[in-house]
DNA sequence: CAAATACATAGATATTTGTCAATATATTTT
DNA sequence: AAAATATATTGACAAATATCTATGTATTTG
């Protein structure tokens, strides 16, 4: 994995809204337009950051009729995880 | 610990740039001239991404002479892995 | 003390990112 | 089939970020 792509799996979780969104999601999963109902922000900007999320591979978005619905994958999670861990475990 | 805390936290990891210091001091306590070297960067640059390395917790800096040696804070990249364990902890 | 070295800061600029309004697309409901 | 709903996409704009050159500030070296 080169480093564009490690820096885009953090990516997920340097913006305030997005780390809200990952807590709304700790709850389990949830469809946008309920994530929308208690975020001050517009309908395209939370796609906008859903995307985003999705492309670190820290969300899973999971299509149902005209709903979206999205959860953290834990494999993703794990990912990150597993990076720092290496990263501490490498320390000199 | 508000989201915008926890959002410049991840700002450590979110540059490749980041990255490459960050595996350069994996290695090791290293002086910015030293990580200079190996980067295809200009001092300034090093300079700014070594502010948000340290404003992020992830990187600690310690004053000798002129120089300035860098290395990875185990405290702070313990944070950052706190959270992300805590995550997926609460996930339902 | 003068020159050299290591680093930070300031200011300018380009790129990236976050945001919104408007619109498009797909699905469901009536 | 028309209206309503959920979401994505587009395009514009503002704010944040990354980068550089030039310069400033310590500190060390000769």
């Amino acid at each position: 994995m080169d480093n564009k792509k490690i820096a885009s799996m953090f990516k997920a979780f340097c913006d305030e809204n997005r780390i809200q969104i990952l807590e709304l999601l700790q709850g389990g999963e949830r469809c946008a337009c309920s994530l929308l109902e208690e975020m001050q922000i517009t309908q395209p900007t939370l796609s906008h950051h859903m995307k985003i999320l999705c492309d670190s591979g820290v969300v899973i978005g999971r299509k149902e009729g005209k709903w979206m619905h999205y959860s953290i994958s834990k494999d993703g999670l794990e990912n990150v995880i597993n990076y720092l861990d290496e990263m501490m475990n490498e320390l000199k």
